[in-house]
DNA sequence: CGACTTTGACCGGCGC
DNA sequence: GCGCCGGTCAAAGTCG
């Protein structure tokens, strides 16, 4: 690696939780329309999750869908808040459409890909795949091989935009990314051994 | 041979 | 009560 007189942007001096774990300290955000994770060096569908928490967001709130829409870094992008029941406690679908009280953050990305597999650095085991009503595509249920990780996803392609593929991410990891640690690693290590200079 | 996918059965809440 | 529907289970199959 060729050596710099310039100090490495903060970035990669101090990396920020969500580097190393997006869905762990990301907001529950939806992306629908991500054309500039496109451009991310590391994976071509993965999140761009550096340019997705930079810049100036502008909130807009949509109660008829139950989601906060936020543009940020290029992408639209969607909180969904869920129902309220009457106590107004935040309950959300489970299983069979039953309500339950939300136990876990739920957030779900939008992605325009040939390729159903979100590469978001975490490794996935399906565990079923189901004929939705309404959708000519199946929904895929992929559960987080990590042993002590208790996060689920579901994947599944619009029926009328073909192109999208939605990622829904039950739960949060309670580990580090893979992926992320590994690239990051040698980085971390290498500036560790600078900084004793 | 272990990890992963496939697929039909099963479960349980909801609406009628 | 019953059928529908979405989510999960688990056995069998596949792959590297």
């Amino acid at each position: 690696m060729e050596s710099h007189q310039h100090s490495p942007p903060p970035l990669l001096l101090s990396p920020p939780p969500l580097l190393l774990s997006p869905p762990q300290s990301s907001p529950p955000f939806l992306f629908t329309d991500p054309s500039s994770m496109l451009q991310n060096p590391m994976h071509d569908n993965s999140i761009d999750w550096v340019n997705l928490f930079c810049g100036k967001n502008n909130l807009v709130e949509d109660h008829t869908k139950g989601m906060n829409m936020m543009e940020c870094g290029g992408s639209l992008m969607a909180e969904s808040y869920g129902a309220v029941d009457e106590k107004g406690n935040k309950v959300e679908k489970r299983r069979g459409g039953r309500l339950k009280k939300k136990t876990q953050p739920r957030f779900a990305f939008q992605t325009r890909s040939a390729n159903d597999i979100l590469d978001d650095g975490y490794r996935w085991r399906k565990y079923g795949q189901k004929a939705v009503k309404n959708s000519i595509y199946p929904r895929s249920y992929y559960r987080c091989t990590h042993h002590t990780c208790n996060v689920k996803k579901q994947v599944q392609r619009l029926s009328n935009d073909t192109s999208i593929v939605v990622t829904t991410y039950d739960g949060i990891h309670n580990h580090p990314c893979e992926k992320l640690m590994q690239t990051l690693t040698p980085l971390l290590k290498q500036m560790q051994f600078l900084s004793r200079f």
